[in-house]
RNA sequence: GGGGGAUUAGCUCAAUUGGGAGAGCGUCUGGCUGGCAGCCAGAAGGUCAGGGGUUCGAAUCCCCUAUCCUCCA
């Protein structure tokens, strides 16, 4: 391909636009070889090590580590990234982001040191590229790489002066690692500055030469690769802020506008100095961050990068908050930062009702935590009042922030309003302790080997063959035992599973939420169980046990899928495939899958939805679901190029990174998904469908739960068999269960109820009549035979009311248990006396213990023969009590 | 994955050291009233999330489960 240069009229280089660079950089990378690739998404769900992607190689990692077969050597791409690392710089300084983009050429094995420098150099210097004065660039070089400061000093011709040979930690990636690790590829780099105008230099571009293979602790730990590869990075923010004149990266001509737009919904104007101007930089950063990480469909929660999400959101409101916003006004902003990214990233407009609508509801939630944690707060101040202190401590900032969200920055505002301090040291000690006590997260390797890797450099994977087959033979190209690769497996009756892997296969691996299948590999004199099938870059496993014979390499063998247990999975699958456009069709576009499982004769899905959806629309929607069965719809699947399916109106996932050619599964008139699974041939092969469950999985998120096939008829029998035996006890038939069941209820109900009354046999009246009388005041003692604590509760409630001064203490006995109950009207306990203390030398004779208000006391004891000797004991003590 | 918290009347939430389950709003009844949350009196409404334990006694303390909130990774 012709190298399509970008021409500009001398002295308009600082006219160059976002779109122009980004264009410019691919075209000129092309010119020199360099496939031009998509940026990968910006989750990349394949790749455990990263919540998101942080730099134009992640997706090439395979590439670098040579684990795959290569289609080309030489790349270029502009990659959408996120950070958070720096994230408290964001707004303050003018060069950090969370979101920002990355200019990469790479080469894999191809180009290397001189190549990667001197097109550097003609990029950013060449009259009809980048133009730009060679005096305002200087470089840094490994201190160790002789070979790169030549490169630049004698070949390019870079003076001395302006060539820096650093250390380790600035100039080797990963940083430090000679010393430091961790072992494994890794090399030098070298990184070009610009010139600033209030002469600062600027890293533009880091050079990254992975020529070395570390192995344990210095010296002579760096061996030098076999194949060694080219990765840069060029930032595409920083170097249009050099190209545009502008000081701060948020004034390029894609990030500006947002800035303003953030003022313009905020109500006040941009002043790049001020307080809010920082503010208003990082909520742009945040809200284009946030935009496109939910167009990716992560949605704010509570774990990894969901959690990144609401955090960023959060950070944003609170902004605004302190701005003076009191309500939502992030979700105006979206559509602004699609028309900013219109060009490199079309899709974006697609979503922005959807993503505005996502960051809406985040914005009301955290809202109502503020509005909650408010008064909680004022109590703390209360607190702090009483004590005399004029600081909020750490600690209940941190327990107000852990527990209930509420963000320390706004305790410190309404902290100043009252003229108190905020221990911000405290704050974060009580954070690292909160941190400490939630454990150290695990570490993740940032490339993962395994047994595999060599058979991933010898063959691009396992031929499938099982939509239209459930047996095939395959040769055996690959044993794993207790995670090594062996030439052949022997012993029978082994515990732990062992893999095999088959050049083609009719057996599906685990993938886009389908289980894997299980069955039998058969040869003569041998056989393999299959227990479960994995898929990983693009092997079937076949995870299992040997249960005959030996396995050989080479050997050719009959793979025969479990065909009853596939049959459901297929009527699970199809079934999910009309469950998905059921919900679209009564819910909304917005409706889309978030997740999937799919089970023999058992799905799972979960989709966006807010509110959990009646009985009426879920009978509606299994219903149409059930039509689209009955109506037995073809089910058909073919290959075709991605744009052509997008033509054609499959339904996509924003997020899912697709392959240049995709299996589009249709289903006529009904639903047309880009799919991987095994499918039904008609429709009319589910059976019925039922749903079995809806519920929340999280904030924002519904999981519907549905059954197929011979499950289904399974579900109703036992449905069927459970009413008959409820209905067999209640002696009715089954329609008429649910009135036997209420009348019962009801009737047990008005039993209890009238339980108490008549439980008493002594009335108020009758106790009242054997009371003595002590310098003026009514005593009570009585065995009140039978009744409960209550009855006796509302005995002596009834006797204060008609006859004070009065003291009263009740007992009962109830099955093997003795209850005491005393109460003494407001007079004397102005005296002194107490119903507690009372009671106590009462329950001690009924061997037991007891206490309460000094109004009102309870106790209780075991000893039932001794009830009247506990009453005879009250008696005597109110009596001396009173006398004295 | 881990830490903290919550779950009480239809709704929003109280309940001091373990000792009578409450308020406001809503509902119903009666009365008063020319209004935007009209006023007065009265009533109904509870498996204190579920299960187990400790205790004479548990909404309250302990353990388990479920759901939700929140922070950390």
């Amino acid at each position: 391909m012709r190298a399509r240069s970008i021409t500009h009229p001398p002295g308009a280089l600082d006219q160059m636009k976002a779109d122009d660079l980004r264009e410019a950089y691919l075209a000129f990378f092309e010119s020199k070889g360099c496939v031009r690739r998509p940026s990968d998404v910006l989750v990349p769900r394949w790749d455990p090590s990263v919540l998101f992607t942080p730099a134009g190689m992640n997706q090439f990692k395979d590439h670098f580590l040579g684990k795959c077969k290569l289609e080309f050597t030489r790349a270029t791409t502009c990659q959408k990234c996120l950070r958070t690392g720096d994230i408290d710089n964001v707004g303050r300084t003018p060069r950090h982001h969370t979101f920002f983009e990355m200019l990469g050429n790479f080469s894999f094995g191809d180009y290397f040191k001189r190549e990667a420098i001197h097109w550097a150099w003609e990029f950013l210097t060449a009259k009809n590229w980048l133009h730009m004065p060679p005096e305002k660039l200087s470089i840094t070089v490994y201190q160790d790489d002789d070979e790169a400061y030549r490169i630049w000093a004698d070949e390019i011709g870079v003076p001395p002066a302006r060539i820096t040979r650093m250390g380790e930690d600035d100039n080797f990636w990963p940083a430090s690692a000679p010393s430091q690790g961790p072992d494994g590829v890794c090399g030098p780099c070298s990184e070009i500055f610009y010139r600033m105008p209030d002469g600062s230099d600027v890293e533009i571009w880091n050079l990254v030469f992975t020529q070395f293979n570390r192995q344990g602790p210095p010296p002579d730990n760096l061996s030098p690769l076999p194949s060694r590869n080219i990765d840069t990075g060029m930032g595409l923010e920083r170097t249009c802020a050099m190209l545009q004149g502008v000081e701060s990266n948020f004034h390029i001509d894609i990030l500006r506008p947002l800035v303003e737009a953030v003022a313009e919904v905020c109500g006040r104007r941009y002043d790049p100095a001020s307080d809010d101007g920082r503010r208003m930089r990082r909520i742009a950063d945040h809200v284009r961050a946030c935009t496109f990480a939910i167009h990716e469909n992560v949605l704010p929660g509570n774990n990894e990068e969901k959690y990144v999400v609401k955090r960023l959101l959060r950070r944003a409101v609170l902004d605004g908050r302190q701005m003076g916003m009191r309500d939502p006004f992030l979700h105006q902003l979206p559509p602004v930062v699609a028309e900013m990214m219109r060009r490199p990233y079309p899709e974006l407009a697609e979503t922005t009702g959807r993503v505005a609508s996502v960051i809406q509801r985040e914005e009301e939630s955290f809202l109502a935590t503020i509005d909650g944690g408010l008064d909680r707060i004022e109590k703390l101040f209360a607190g702090i009042g009483q004590a005399g202190g004029s600081q909020v401590a750490g600690a209940d900032a941190a327990e107000l922030y852990t527990t209930y969200g509420f963000p320390p920055e706004l305790l410190e505002t309404l902290a100043a309003e009252r003229n108190c301090g905020f221990d911000w040291d405290g704050f974060r000690h009580a954070m690292e302790a909160h941190g400490q006590r939630s454990g150290a997260g695990r570490s993740v390797e940032v490339f993962t080997s395994g047994p595999l890797d060599a058979l991933k450099q010898t063959m691009h994977g396992s031929e499938f063959v099982g939509y239209d087959a459930t047996e095939a033979t395959g040769k055996i190209v690959g044993i794993i035992a207790q995670d090594a690769l062996c030439d052949s497996l022997a012993e029978v009756g082994h515990a732990r599973p062992v893999t095999v892997v088959l050049d083609r296969t009719p057996f599906y691996g685990e993938s886009g939420g389908q289980v894997g299948d299980t069955g039998w590999l058969e040869w003569p004199g041998g056989r393999f169980e299959v227990v479960d099938t994995l898929r990983e870059g693009g092997f079937m496993l076949h995870i299992g046990h040997l249960r005959e014979g030996r396995l050989d390499l080479g050997h050719t063998v009959t793979a025969r899928v479990d065909d009853r247990r596939r049959a459901a999975l297929r009527r699970a699958h199809s079934a999910t495939h009309l469950l998905h456009a059921a919900l679209q069709h009564f819910l909304g576009s917005h409706a889309v899958q978030q997740g999937s499982k799919v089970d023999a004769d058992l799905l799972r899905f979960d989709f966006s939805h807010g509110s959990s959806i009646d009985e009426a629309t879920l009978a509606a929607i299994e219903g149409m679901v059930n039509d689209h069965v009955l109506a037995a719809v073809p089910v058909a699947a073919r290959l075709l190029p991605l744009a052509d399916a997008r033509h054609e109106g499959a339904m996509m996932l924003f997020g899912e990174k697709y392959p240049d050619v995709v299996r589009m599964v249709t289903m006529d008139g009904v639903s047309r998904e880009l799919c991987g699974g095994t499918h039904v041939a008609s429709t009319g092969q589910i059976g019925l469908v039922r749903i079995v469950a809806e519920e929340s999985v999280s904030a924002g998120t519904r999981r519907i739960t549905a059954v197929t096939g011979l499950r289904a008829l399974e579900r109703i029998r036992q449905a069927e068999q459970t009413l008959a035996q409820a209905a067999g006890v209640f002696k009715v038939p089954v329609a008429e269960l649910p009135q036997r069941v209420a009348a019962i209820v009801k009737e047990v109900k008005e039993l209890k109820k009238a339980k108490p009354a008549a439980a008493a046999a002594v009335g108020p009246e009758t106790l009242l009549a054997g009371a003595v009388e002590v310098g003026g005041t009514r005593i009570v003692v009585a065995d009140m035979q039978g009744g409960d604590a209550g009855a006796m509760r509302q005995a002596i409630d009834l006797l204060r009311r008609k006859a004070s001064p009065i003291a009263v203490l009740l007992g009962s006995v109830e099955g093997d248990k003795v209850t005491l109950v005393a109460g003494i009207s407001k007079e004397l306990e102005a005296r002194g006396l107490s119903a507690g203390n009372w009671i106590r030398d009462a329950a001690a004779v009924v061997g037991g213990k007891g206490g309460g208000r000094p109004d009102m006391a309870q106790a209780g004891g075991k000893l039932v023969d001794k009830l009247p000797d506990a009453l005879a004991v009250a008696r005597q003590a109110i009596e001396r009590l009173l006398a004295t």
